[in-house]
Order: C-alpha cells, then structure tokens, then sequence
DNA sequence: ATTACTAGTAGACGAGTAA
DNA sequence: TTTACTCGTCTACTAGTAA
C-alpha cells in the first residue's frame, strides 16, 4: 500500500498534468501546494520514484516528473473509490470494437474447474469454454477507462498441479440481449483496448459473428 | 488543511457508507482497513472528531460514526480534484427549476462596484444589478452537485465602510441561450437547492417570467 | 535559484493497561 | 471484545549546509 502523504503528492503531480507528460516540478512549489517544507517534498518525490510511481529527470534549477503506468493506476483506483462514494448515479455504457481471434488462452482457462465454478456462483452463468476478443474503437476506450470505477466480481487464483492461476476480475454486460462477462485478468487496472468475454453460449454462433465484425457491448450496472 | 492520513481514514468511513448514517466501526476494523494499529485507526477518530469532520457516538462495544456537512465538502473537494485529473471530457448539464423572489439581497451586492467590477472582467458582461432566485427540482439536485467539480471563477471579498463583504465563487451558464452565471456566496461547498443567477439584463423581463414559473439552466463547460 | 545531504528534535507510532 | 489512556521508541519532520 502507499501511504496517504504520498499518494496526496502523487494527486498534486497529476493535477499538474503529470499525467501526459513531463511537468516542471521544485520541491518550494510543491511543498508549498501539499503544505509542508520543501526537504518533505522532496523527500516524497524521491520515495515516490523509489516505488516507481513516478520517473524524474533532476536538473539543478528544478525537475521533471512524470507519473508512470503504476501511478496512474493507483490514482486512477483512488477516483474509483471517490465515485464508489458520490456515486453518479445509474449510467449506462456502450463499448464499440471489432472482433479478433485471441490466441485460445481464453479457452484454456475457461475450462479449468475452479474459475468455471467461481464465475457460475457469482455471475449466474456457467461460461462457454472460450472467449470473444473484442478490439476497441479508440473512443470506446474513453469508456473503457470508467469502467474501472464500477464494482467488479473478484475471481480468486488457485494453485494445480504446481502451477499457479493468477486473479480475475469480471464485470457483467450484455451483447445483443445475451448476458456476457468482461473478464481481466491480473489485478492491473491499466485499460487495455482489448476486451475478453466470457458467455454461456458460444458467442460467435449466437450472433453469426467473426473476426473484424462490429460489436457493442452494453454494461449497464 | 486536513492531514492526508486524517483523509484517507474519512474517505474509509464515506467508503463504509457514513455519508448516509451512522455507521459502526471499531478501532481494530477500520485500522486494518487503514493499514495501521488499532491505537492509531483510534487516533484518526478522535483527529476527525475534533476537527468535526464527523460525529460519534462512542459505546463501550464500538462507536456509531456520521460525517459531518463539512466532513462531506471536505470528501467533494477531493473527488472533484480526482475529476480534473481523469476529466471525463466534454459534459452538458442542465438544470430544471421554478423561479422564486430573492430577499433582494442579490440586488443589493449587485450594485456594488467591487464585485460589478470582477463580474465584468472575469465573466465577459457587467450584471444587471438583481439576481433571479431558483429552486431547484430534486431531481436537478444529483445535477447540481456535479457542478460543484467544474472550475468556478473565483470572485474576491473586499472591505468597504468598515464592513467586509465575502468572496464568492460564479460559474458561466445560459437560459435560453442569455448568458448568465450561477453566483454562490461564501467559501461553501454543499449543495443548496436555490440557484442565485446573474445576467447581463433583467432576466424577469427579457424572458417574461415570473415567480413559479419553470426555466432550464445550461451548463456547457 | 535548485537538489539532497546531515543533524537534532518533535511528534506519531504501537505496546501495554485500565475501564 | 471494546475505547482511550500512558509510555518508550523510532520514524519523519524542519533547519542548516554543500554542491
């Protein structure tokens, strides 16, 4: 976990635009905005870079900063913990991507015993042995950004024949009417513009659909 | 200023739903939940209480906890931080009320020159020395309290005639295509179901409304 | 002006304890 | 079990200094 004072400096660098790139950052100015003096704040700054929440270039007359992929996903798990409280309400959700062929991993792990019963008990449906790749239109990964604020089920690792299978999340949606899963594997919260479905039936002879089709998935939570 | 660790266990209790009502927490769940000793999680409590960010009623078997009005501004004030970093873009709002008489105090602040002044400068039109007073429906008030995470215009207090007039902030906004500005005194932050609007004419006449009558607010930041 | 040491201190921490 | 005290330790702060 990170602590509170520096996830506080963190939130300071992306409110400057830390986020897109590189922002001119001093230890005064900072410590001036996070109220402390300027040694704390440079001392934050290189804890920070020490857990790799940020990458600096240090020049005498100030620094660079930047927040990295693993910073943004903390800040970006700290605003899902702020829309969890001002929750904004039921909205709705269209994601619009191509279908791809994945590389049949899906349907290796579909078929493992233990992910198959945890996904029947938390998601209503027992899934079909594979899963849809969906490639994201770039403005559905606008979307696909916000989707990490909603609640998502947890899907437990387990450990077999002395391999272990990492965490899972999933969140249920629905394409065409039919009731479906967006299913992510790790704990990463970083958006990637592929999707992976999972379904009670066998999505591509449901819908008569293959690879470069235009889908819309509908997540409405 | 509120010490981030203060915040971080004051989101925790918004988190458990404290936002709403009491709820129960107990020195020991809420310091695992912050990472810390119970002592500590403790301490955080008391920190809190005394800075009212929230009330307690302590037991001899736990404590019932409610966040406070200003525990509640204190949490907007972070999610509305958290917005400007993962700003979701381009949004419209608008909100639906019934016109209402003001005290005439709008009137009042309206003529004088300090506050016309800024006006002027910072919103593009010298106001109409009145105000046109709106309550909002309740439905307009999940609406309202978004706005609270859009940029305001700061608006500064002054001293005049040995009276101080306080600062105030105002966000630009149109009914029916006349520009207007939302102006809301004081530092305040929580949602208040009468809107106080400024416009460069007398929007009673332009428009030809009156007290109960129904107008629309646009917000298009 | 910076960053980033070191030094000394103040305060926050967790353990123990009473109610 | 709780809360909330005291106490000793140790961390984390600010001030001062060098580069």
């Amino acid at each position: 976990m990170i602590l509170p004072e520096d996830l506080q400096c963190l939130k300071e660098i992306a409110l400057k635009g830390g986020l897109k790139g590189p922002v001119w950052v001093s230890s005064q100015s900072l410590g001036g905005a996070l109220g402390t003096s300027p040694q704390t704040a440079s001392r934050r700054l290189q804890s920070l870079e020490r857990q790799q929440y940020l990458s600096r270039s240090v020049n005498p007359d100030g620094q660079y900063v930047t927040v990295t992929r693993s910073g943004e996903e903390r800040l970006r798990h700290e605003y899902a913990d702020y829309c969890r409280v001002f929750g904004s309400g039921r909205e709705e959700f269209v994601l619009q991507g191509t279908v791809i062929s994945g590389l049949g991993e899906g349907r290796y792990y579909m078929s493992l015993e233990p992910y198959v019963q945890q996904f029947s008990q938390k998601i209503g449906f027992a899934p079909y042995p594979g899963t849809l790749n969906i490639r994201l239109e770039p403005s559905s990964m606008q979307v696909r950004k916000r989707l990490d604020q909603l609640e998502w089920i947890r899907i437990h690792g387990f450990s077999a024949e002395g391999r272990t299978f990492g965490d899972a999340r999933c969140l249920p949606c629905s394409i065409a009417g039919i009731p479906c899963g967006i299913v992510i594997p790790g704990r990463t919260h970083y958006p990637d513009d592929v999707l992976e479905l999972i379904a009670p039936v066998a999505l591509r002879e449901a819908l008569r659909i293959n690879d470069m089709d235009e889908v819309k998935v509908e997540v409405a939570p």
